[in-house]
DNA sequence: AAATCTCCCTGTAGGC
DNA sequence: TGCCTACAGGGAGATT
């Protein structure tokens, strides 16, 4: 599932290999992704070419002299650079073709990514629109989460998923940040203090960032057809861990469901 | 207004 | 071994 270090490491590894390389054809072969990939867009981009790569939470923002290119990997989606002669598998839904000899494919098992074609300034979009600040920016901390947190009576764990509040931290950072922060998810987002939260954002950056760096070292290879980001390798410390001994305490995880998500936590080492 | 629920999809894991 | 079912998850949109 990629969380946005991946979508980070996917910008840095196709950044090279399409930037000011000119589209000479798309081909869709399943338009049905979370949203319908339109006729605008095959249309509109043969010709185009990319003059920048951007991310903003966990969208990929591929930006034309028009229009731009918005791309979400939803559970299971990648995005590689593949050679114009490889064949297309069975969830290889969208191929973008340079005229460098270069393939850009799209691939999503489930479906639940999407690639919209979108008007400048993409920022107004309705799906960017309402993003809170990017995690790793300095504009994401204790004091920011203190003043939106006031009366706010939800988890802090749904307080921290929520896009409009920080974008793009997902379920397993959230859980591996609330850890080594020591504060428990199902507190109550207004009764957290202001240092505690200075705690959290500086746990929620260091996490994602350690997963940028390892995702950004690992993956030196991006046009193998086999490229996975690093970070699966990473040492998630509660994550997946319910049951299983607190790396800390030794005392056994707790797993709870909040938000509908799964949540684990140590009830001695998080309070 | 804020919080919670539903739904999209399919690979994987667990049960038998 | 193989079949069957439950479950996971991002996040928009609907509902409470």
């Amino acid at each position: 599932m990629p969380e946005l270090p991946e979508v980070e490491t996917t910008r840095l590894g196709i950044e090279p290999h399409i930037l000011n390389q000119l589209v000479s054809a798309i081909t869709v072969r399943q338009s049905k992704l979370r949203w319908p990939i339109t006729s605008c867009l095959t249309d509109e981009l043969p010709g185009l070419s990319f003059h920048s790569v951007e991310r903003r939470a966990k969208y990929l923002l591929l930006k034309t002299s028009t229009k731009v290119l918005l791309v979400h990997l939803g559970m299971s989606g990648s995005l590689r650079i593949v050679p114009a002669d490889a064949q297309a598998g069975k969830h290889d839904h969208v191929d973008i073709l340079f005229e460098s000899g270069l393939i850009l494919r799209y691939t999503d098992p489930r479906k639940f990514g999407c690639m919209l074609w979108i008007n400048e300034p993409a920022s107004s979009h309705p799906l960017l629109s309402n993003l809170g600040p990017e995690p790793l920016s300095n504009d994401f901390n204790g004091r920011y989460l203190k003043t939106l947190s006031r009366n706010k009576q939800t988890a802090v764990k749904n307080f921290l998923m929520d896009s409009s509040v920080v974008a793009g931290v997902g379920n397993i950072y959230a859980n591996e940040s609330l850890f080594n922060a020591g504060i428990r998810p199902s507190r109550k987002a207004g009764k957290i203090s202001t240092s505690r939260f200075e705690n959290l954002a500086q746990q929620v950056k260091a996490v994602l960032q350690e997963a940028v760096d390892v995702g950004g070292t690992t993956l030196r290879d991006f046009t193998g057809s086999d490229g996975q980001p690093g970070y699966f390798k990473q040492s998630l410390k509660v994550y997946g861990r319910g049951g299983k001994p607190c790396v800390s305490c030794n005392n056994l995880l707790k797993e709870i469901r909040l938000g509908q998500r799964s949540t684990v936590y140590c009830s001695h080492c998080q309070t």
